[in-house]
DNA sequence: TGAATATATGAACATGTCTTCATATATTTG
DNA sequence: CAAATATATGAAGACATGTTCATATATTCA
């Protein structure tokens, strides 16, 4: 006889994942900790603070506005990008107090 | 004249990377949620507990314990799995209090 | 309109991941 | 030893991801 263990649902396990597995990457880290701490930013003053390159961290913009985690509204010229999915703050902050590994 | 906005560093980009990286898969947070529960389990009990089979269990097992996530020792026929980097558990304990998330 | 600026896109490539299947290894027990 | 049990491994395929490069689009402004 086993007991309940598993107190996490996987339906939530999958969102967990997903969120996880979206912004695991160092470029998406850095965007997603860049856009918590600042209203909206357009590219080029991301791609600078990353220290990284245009293209790049437009397909990353991209794909995780795809996947809605960003939007991004257009102001002339410049396109700035906001977060969307507010969990992802949710588990930034959470790992922020997390001393063990940030 | 930029301000100084990022406060992740660089090296701890990539070591929260890595372990979200290498937990953000359904299965994967399966079994780490399950270890975080119990001291060590089998990997019988983890496979029938997540309901998917021995073979890719005992893959991501491998995987995770090369990547210094897991430890495992052995018991006669039975191999035993234990958390090794407890920062993961950090993470997912984190989690559990996103509520937005969890 | 044409140049300059800001961003997006798409192809191509390399690389990595997940899964399945078949099979190997290790251990216990009759 | 042979069978049963528990786990690991390796190849293969399908698919996803990250990156670069070249180029396209959009907008402003002279």
């Amino acid at each position: 006889m086993m007991e309940a263990v598993q107190t996490i649902h996987p339906e939530k396990l999958e969102k967990v994942a997903f969120i996880l597995k979206t912004i695991a990457h160092p470029l998406r880290i850095g965007i997603v900790d860049l856009l918590s701490k600042r209203d909206k930013m357009m590219v080029n003053e991301i791609t600078e603070a990353l220290g990284s390159e245009q293209s790049l961290i437009s397909h990353h913009l991209t794909n995780m506005k795809l996947k809605g985690i960003l939007d991004s509204e257009r102001d002339g010229k410049k396109v700035f990008y906001h977060l969307k999915m507010t969990e992802v703050t949710d588990v930034l902050a959470c790992m922020d107090k997390c001393q063990a590994v940030l």
